[in-house]
DNA sequence: TCGCAATTTGCAACCACTGTAGATTGGCAA
DNA sequence: TTGCCAATCTACAGTGGTTGCAAATTGCGA
């Protein structure tokens, strides 16, 4: 994802409007890696803006992710996350608690399905590693 | 997946019952590679069973895939895929129209996050490569 | 500064899925 | 073979995540 200055400007291009809403959203989301789902940004959101609506949060979200600036990750965890993180890399997820972390691996991007892409025309391959974090197995191994 | 015979040993080894709702599940699984979803298979058992529940083919997969049978698949299509294939392989997947097909990818197993697992107790990973598939792709050549 | 299209909000609706309870039934034990 | 009872089935309500809609508001180019 661009910078929030950048965003702005990209907005206005496509004929958006830029709403305090939309800037506030857009911080929350420069430099984060936490890949928020939209319940938990808009909990941050409307602590800084009481009265902010979710059909909102949803809605910049969208706009982001249809303008390639946000990836909306699926790593059934229950709700969507959102990764500004726009860059080759791939996911580690904790299956206990939910967490997500980037990670780079090497070779991903060689990896081809066996006998072709059966007619397929296929992005990048994605790699999802599912686990357990220190904190839940920790966890586990105390109980 | 193993076949409807020795499921219906399995489940009763394990205290489970075997009705007629849960045999026709089990054949309706048996082999496929369509990887549907509940919804899916829904429809297709009240064709051959009127009457029966949507509940209750939630219940048996959710029995199968406690009893390791059955991969339940998020790919961002939805719906929860099930997978009776629990064999060693990964998922190319059409974000048109949702459809999936089964893929060996030489070379998965190996991979690793760079910089180590982070801490996280890591299952195997999974590659999904996402794109259009040969039927939405053509259409959209001549849309 | 104006005007209007884009946006926001609140709320209803939708989809996928799960909880619950009462009626039913598989399958073991006698 | 029968009887019992826990497991199951169905119907229906409820939940969580997300989208549709309409009325009120507002950004921003002219």
């Amino acid at each position: 994802m661009r910078s929030p200055t950048e965003l702005t400007a990209a907005f206005r291009g496509r004929g958006l409007k830029v709403t305090p809403q939309r800037q506030l959203i857009f911080r929350l989301l420069d430099g984060n890696t936490a890949h928020p789902s939209a319940e938990i940004l808009f909990a941050a959101a409307e602590a800084q803006m009481p009265g902010i609506s979710l059909r909102t949060v949803y809605q910049t979200l969208n706009d982001l992710a249809e303008m390639g600036e946000l990836n909306q990750l699926d790593l059934g965890t229950g709700a969507s996350r959102f990764d500004p993180n726009v860059g080759d890399h791939h996911h580690l997820v904790c299956v206990d608690c939910g967490a997500v972390r980037d990670v780079h691996v090497s070779g991903a991007r060689q990896l081809t399905p066996d006998g072709g892409p059966q007619g397929f025309v296929l992005d990048a391959p994605h790699v999802i590693f599912r686990g357990h974090c220190s904190e839940c197995a920790d966890a586990a191994q105390r109980s």
